[in-house]
Parts: structure tokens; C-alpha cells; sequence
DNA sequence: CTGAAAGCGCTAACAG
DNA sequence: CTGTTAGCGCTTTCAG
């Protein structure tokens, strides 16, 4: 009772040896049933439990599969509701785990925060038979050193081009085509004008891709707006969203008629602002965002915005990693792009309605 | 670049001893700076990767807490809308996973399925330090074994009277209130009289606590029911909640001004299915929920419902396991329940509105 | 501050 | 079908 019991102790108590206990759990057909049944009646007893470390380092292999994310928590999200605090990053841990348990993996998941030699990754890459980091999780180098060892497959954030990052497999959204979509429909059908695309100083694939899609779709329809975004933030949470539309509307010279963000939580938090110095959405100025996370449909008016498939990413992200484990496929890293659609919804003018996707 | 370097690899080529590179890993602080550089630069040359497994193993310690839940995957829930399909299994998911982030632990999720002496529990309970249960998830006898070895806390299906489950941690909800108090609504508010409860076949400590409250709320009222629920469906799914629904609508004498279900899974099914049948929600029958999934306030009629607080469950489980982990806490089993409330939406007869909390 | 040595609990050939 | 025998890669005293 005082400490745990292992296999020499059920071996013992069951009169066989180690070795056979280890089969009754690995594979009971190779023991007779009434051994077996002993070991198990003795494992009972003892109250074993099968040490997964142990296993794991005899095995080379622990069933499990990861998945590291941003410590993103948007103060400003916490709201007593639950259903609106939902993030992204919370869909894709949905996707995965679903995916992972239909190949039998179970998934152990982790969010970034601390620092020292001893950083989050390594923690999760040390326990797991291969993972799935979303973009610029971890440090670029270390993803490298890690990914020579084991599977990783990078979520969003399009593969580095001549970078180190090149064998990882990866799996990204159609940011760019979203966005030109979505702007296309701003431009065309509201007849928006004065556009002003609020982006992140720090430079991410993701917000650049979407950037350069709004640049298309403008110079498409011919509208004139400067090559970089009006305002960069931070962190895209609701504080800096409100933060840059409060900037926008203070800025000298005619107001934007569409402020179109990088993402859903800053637009989330420039409607409340808007709303605060007397704006009206859409009347008064178009707000749109990017995500597609829950809380965007709860706010009023509801977001219009491009919805990404996260659960859909989840679930190819673990296809491709028991792939990878399984040796069914050991080509040329994958790069796999998934389509996204624009959901149009009050804040951009269009009518609540079916019109969703 | 064939094989995985260890401890020894990097030691070699730091020239240090094994004991020294675990040393950089695990106390940095008592290793001279010079030599703690060597060791890491070694280690980034070679790629290695600490194992988590012979840490674990030989440190006996994971930082891993671990949750496992039922394989609940609702077919009807499998809308192309991730939110919708979000159940309360992922609500739990992330309060935990929070609170396990803050406390410096990993999470490792995973659902049921799967048979043989090799369980979905032993192979969770073998790899992390402690870990949470959805009540009804694995065998009662399984759990009592292992909750001899490490700490359990089994999540809503209050603790087993004289069973042999009596010394785990528990953390349920008030069932019997809430559904005492959205009935109390229905009758008092609303005016109904002839109410009808939808329970399940199985004996489900959560479902038959929520009865109750229904019965307590009914004989307060001084409105007669039967001491059984009207129906009694084998799965509490969508698709059993439109079948439970026909069934009362066919069954001979006056048709129920109520619909009280047992879960928000069957009151959605429920909702199809009388709008197939031309009846009107509120009008011409009132119907319930239980839960709060996010589902509940997109459906239309929104569903009155009572919400529980899920993501509270999770953070107070992975505390309470820390708590005992870390020593802290000895003491007695702890059984804690807590507070629900009512969504007062429009399928009561309540408007929509800031009503919800 | 660093090294040597002894396991941690289990799996995996290899023999019987 | 079952037992023997080596490790798996790391932590951890205990000495220096």
C-alpha cells in the first residue's frame, strides 16, 4: 500500500514471470486464459496500474500525440460566458482530439508560457510520439532541433521559404483568398471606399497574407488605399482592436468608411468602442474581422467575417502525424492549404440571416 | 541522425558527465555557466530531445494531469458549425487545461472507447500525476483500483453512498436545484400544467437529481405528475429527444403544455421534431433544457435551459488535484457542488433577452 | 560544482 | 505458452 505496485509484484503474487505479466497487457491472446486470469485477479488486488513511463521507454512509443499553443488568453474574452471566451485554439484541440481518438492516440495539450533551457515544447515533444504547434508557438530554432527527432506539423503560418522550418509538414488556411473575398464583397456590394485594414507590427504570415489579399481586392476595384496597413497593434486582442479604431477615428482626415481587421477579437473590441463615441455599425462605418470564433456571432451587430476551418485543421494535422508515425508515408513534407468562407453578418450591412456558412 | 541522442550523446560530446547535462535540464542554477553553455550547445547540435518518459520514470513524476470522458459524439450534433457542435465535455476541457497552464501542468485528454484489460482510464492514469472523470466514464471498480495509486476526482454523478468510491475528491453540480428552479418557473410564470419529464432508461445519478428537483417544484405547485419520468430514452441524444417528443404527442389523453427535458441535446431534437409536426414553441408547448450548450441559445427557439458552469468544474478539479499532489491537502475526501443557473430564453415563453446570466 | 553508480518499471528478443 | 536477460534514458544519492 505505501508504494506502487509493479510488475514483479503482480509476477509474484501470481506466480509467473515478469515477462508475463507484460503480455496479459500488451497481448492476452499469447497467455492462457486462466494465467491470465490469475495476473489479472493479482493486478487487481495489488491495485496496479501499468507505468506509461516505463512503457514508453522500453517502447519507444507512448500512444500519444500533442499539441502546443499560444498561452493567447485575451483578457478582455473573459467573460462569465463561456460559450464567447471560446477561442480558436480551442476548436482546433476539439479537431485533434476527435481525429486522434478514431487512430486510438489520446492527446496531451499545452500552451506556452514559461521559459529556461526547459521550455514548453521540449516538455510535450519529450512525451509524445509527434505533435502539432501552431504558428509561432515556439521558437523557429527549436521546432528545428525537434522536428530532426519526431513528426511535427505546423498549423497556420505558411512555411518559410528558404528557412530551416522546410521538412515540417504544414498545414495552413486560404488567408489571402478570404480576404480578397471578403473585401471584393465590401467594396463591391456596400460600396465601401475608405478602407483601413488594421494589421500586427510584429510580422506574421497569417496577418500578411490576409493584408496582401485586401491590397487585391482593393487595387481590383480600383480603390486607393497605402501599401501598408493603417495601424499595426501589438497583441490582436479586444483592448488593442479598440485601441485602433479609437486611433482611426481620431486620425486627421475623413474618417475610414470600413474598419477591416486582422482579426475577430479586435474587431470585437472596436464595435464596442465605435458604439461608445456614438457610431453606428454599419451605417456610420463597416466593421469586419477574421476567425470566425463563436463570440463573433454573440456580439451585435454580429460579425462579418472569414470563417476558418479549425476543427477541419485539427483533424488533418493528426491525420498527417499518424501517417507520418505509421511509415505509411515518408515523402516530401506536406503543405496543405484549406479553403475558408466568408461569413456575412450585420457589421459589414448584410442582414442577419442564412446567408452563413 | 538514426538514432535519437541521450543524456550520454550529449555528455560525450560536452565532455561532462550524464549527471551534468541532467543537471543543465533540471537545475541550471547548480551547474557553472561556462559548462551549462557547453552542454546546451552540444545538445542543440545534436538534436536532442529530453525523454519525458525515462524522466518519468526515474523521477517518478509526469506534470501531467489527465481527463477522460465519455466517446458522447452526438451524430445529430455533427453540424458543418463547429460551435454548435461544441458539447460540454470540451467546455470542461478547457477549464482544466487553463487551470492546469497556471499551476505549470500538461494535460492529457482523452475518450473512452476501447475494451481488453488495457482501458482508456489505466493507459490516462499511467502517464500523468493525477487526473478528472467524467462520472459514468469508465467501470466504477477500475477507478476504485487505481484511485488507490493516485489522485482522482470524479466530475458531476454525485459520490457513491456506501460505495467503494467514497474516498475520491468529487465535484458535481446542483442537479435538484436548478431543475427545482426552472420548473418552479415554468408552473409559477408560465402557467403550465401538465408537464412532462424526459429522462433516461440507465440510472444516471446526475439525470435521476435533476427528476427530483422537477417532482419537488411539481408537488410544491400542487401539480400532479407521475413519480416517473414520461419517458425514459436509452441515449440522451438529438435523435432520441425528437423520438421521445413524437411519443408524447401520439400518446393517447392531453397532449404535455411541457417538455422537460433532461439534457439540451434531446430539447433541440425536440424542438425539430414539433416544428415538423406544425406545433408551435412557446404556443402551443413550452420545452426545456438542461446544460447550457451552446447549441441551447442558437436553436429557434433559443432554449430555456440550465446552465452549468462547466469550465468552473474543470478549473476546481485540476486545483483539487494539485492541491493533493503538491501534500497540501491530506485530508478527507472533498465533495463539492456547484451552483447552476437558469437561461430564461424564448422556448418558455420568455422573451429572448438580457435575461441570461 | 561534478562524476560514478544504482536503479525507476517495463518491453523485447531469445531460449526453452 | 512462459521464463531470462538486457537494456530504454534519465534522476539521484553519495563521493569527491
Amino acid at each position: 500500500m505505501t508504494v506502487t505496485p509493479t510488475v514483479y509484484d503482480v509476477a509474484e503474487r501470481s506466480g509467473v514471470s515478469i515477462a508475463t505479466v507484460s503480455r496479459v497487457y500488451r497481448t492476452p491472446d499469447s497467455v492462457r486464459a486462466s494465467t491470465r486470469e490469475r495476473v489479472l485477479a493479482a493486478a487487481r488486488e495489488l491495485g496496479y496500474v501499468p507505468s506509461g513511463n516505463a512503457r514508453g521507454l522500453a517502447s519507444r512509443s507512448t500512444g500519444v500525440l500533442g499539441l502546443c499553443f499560444p498561452d493567447y488568453a485575451d483578457p478582455a474574452a473573459d467573460t462569465d460566458d463561456d460559450d464567447a471566451a471560446m477561442l480558436y485554439s480551442d476548436q482546433i484541440i476539439r479537431g485533434m482530439e476527435r481525429a486522434a481518438r478514431r487512430h486510438g492516440y489520446a492527446l496531451l495539450i499545452a500552451a506556452s508560457l514559461q521559459g529556461g533551457p526547459e521550455s514548453l515544447v521540449a516538455k510535450v515533444a519529450g512525451r509524445v510520439d509527434g505533435f502539432a504547434v501552431l504558428a509561432r508557438t515556439v521558437p523557429t530554432e527549436e521546432l528545428e532541433v525537434i522536428s530532426r527527432r519526431r513528426p511535427v506539423v505546423m498549423l497556420a503560418g505558411p512555411r518559410e521559404g528558404t528557412d530551416s522550418l522546410d521538412h515540417l509538414d504544414h498545414i495552413e488556411v486560404a488567408n489571402e483568398d478570404g480576404q480578397r473575398e471578403l473585401t471584393r464583397h465590401l467594396l463591391a456590394d456596400h460600396g465601401i471606399r475608405r478602407p483601413a485594414y488594421i494589421g500586427m507590427i510584429e510580422e506574421s504570415p497569417d496577418v500578411e497574407a490576409r493584408f496582401r489579399g485586401f491590397l487585391d481586392a482593393c487595387r481590383d476595384a480600383g480603390v486607393e488605399v497605402a501599401g501598408e496597413p493603417a495601424v499595426r497593434v501589438g497583441m490582436m486582442t479586444q483592448a488593442e482592436g479598440a485601441r485602433a479604431a479609437a486611433l482611426l477615428c481620431e486620425r486627421p482626415g475623413e474618417r475610414p468608411d470600413a474598419f477591416v481587421f486582422a482579426n475577430d477579437q479586435m474587431a470585437v473590441g472596436a464595435l464596442r468602442e465605435l458604439e461608445r463615441r456614438g457610431l453606428r455599425v454599419p451605417e456610420d462605418a463597416v466593421v469586419t474581422g477574421f476567425d470566425g470564433i463563436p463570440l463573433s456571432r454573440l456580439v451585435r451587430p454580429a460579425l462579418t467575417t472569414v470563417r476558418q476551418p479549425m476543427v477541419r485543421m485539427g483533424e488533418e494535422a493528426t491525420d498527417l502525424l499518424v501517417q507520418r508515425l505509421s511509415g505509411r508515408y515518408t515523402g516530401a513534407p506536406v503543405s496543405r492549404m484549406l479553403p475558408v468562407s466568408v461569413v456575412r453578418r450585420a457589421s459589414c450591412g448584410c442582414a442577419e440571416g442564412r446567408t452563413q456558412s
